[in-house]
DNA sequence: ACAAAAGTAGACCAACCTGTCTACACGAAA
DNA sequence: TTTCGTGTAGACAGGTTGGTCTACTTTTGT
């Protein structure tokens, strides 16, 4: 793929994941890249196309980050542990392949654009879809409860550390999840 | 207050509960109402001073509807039911104090507005903390641990229904929890 | 060496944004 | 009756938005 166009994904995931997609224009991306109007309008079709990209990016970003946080439990209770502790550490900006912490980009963005049919939207949700089924993957039991519980979990964890800015849950979450196997 | 005040907060929180606040102008919400911009400057200095009007109103919205859903509980399990139970006809629009669903106001205002510290973010953070509050005081255990074991599938199971589009978290929820009492 | 592809800067467009201001209408209280 | 508060309509200002387009330069593959 062309390095351009890398560049500008890049950034405007950078962009929109700090400060919300409607609050970034195009001319932000451009003159913060030092990249011409005329060759991002070449590379995408409109702000959506690029919108769409950057979400892309970055459920890889998040997927392979997951992953490398997943693929060394062994058992249902570390992948649980492992899990949490993640996020822990997501939230506390110790996660550098994810940046600093503004909450989930795909929570934020669906907060954004109302039409729950857009692609924008859809592709939120299919996000979710995703972390879900690596979750699945990883668990021995296939059993639909505890695939349940951890994602609500996950889901509150995620919020209350975003907009209560209460960083604690993750090891609650844990306990909880301890008590229920 | 006057009237006109009433149906301006009225218009502002609707068109911005269904549609995001970035996304709806000032404009937009003198065309719907049929009031002159002159009298919306005459009672709110700017749009944010409107947007907080309509928080404040979003709040007294909910926190009603909620203590209106609490208030026959007489057991913590009869709380649990009951606010989840709440939850379930809220994102099956049968709250019709609430709306039509599109998440929960505070968590997609707070995707919106990026500054942590800015007013809008801090009165969302503190509408948190008054549900909990809330909750805390129908509790007869002032344990912390169910409290938060309480908000976080709260929060876990709103996000679900509007992001993944799963309406199906809160009876599981109340399993949950009950099997952890 | 040369042609095609991909880049550059930036003017321009129409539409929209928040917010100000003027000029006027109306009803109620002094 | 006059004055005051509250309302109206809408022009206007100054800035931003996403997107198009022209004219020119640089890079790249054959």
């Amino acid at each position: 793929m062309s390095k351009k166009r890398q560049q500008l994904i890049d950034i405007a995931l950078q962009l929109f994941y700090e400060r919300g997609i409607n609050s970034v224009g195009i001319n932000e991306i451009l003159s913060v890249s030092g990249i011409a109007k005329k060759t991002l309008y070449n590379h995408f079709t409109s702000k959506e196309d690029l919108i769409l990209a950057a979400l892309e990016k970055r459920n890889d970003n998040f997927i392979t980050w997951l992953d490398m946080n997943l693929k060394e439990a062994n058992t249902d209770i570390e992948v649980v542990n492992n899990l949490f502790n993640g996020l822990s550490a997501w939230f506390s900006n110790s996660a550098v392949e994810l940046g600093n912490f503004r909450g989930c980009f795909f929570i934020n963005t669906s907060a954004e654009f109302s039409d729950p049919n857009s692609k924008i939207s859809l592709y939120c949700r299919e996000h979710k879809q995703q972390v879900r089924q690596l979750i699945s993957q990883r668990l021995s039991q296939s059993s639909t409860e505890l695939l349940d519980t951890i994602c609500v979990l996950k889901e509150g964890a995620i919020t209350m550390a975003y907009v209560n800015h209460d960083l604690s849950m993750p090891p609650k979450c844990i306990k909880m999840i301890e008590k229920l196997l």
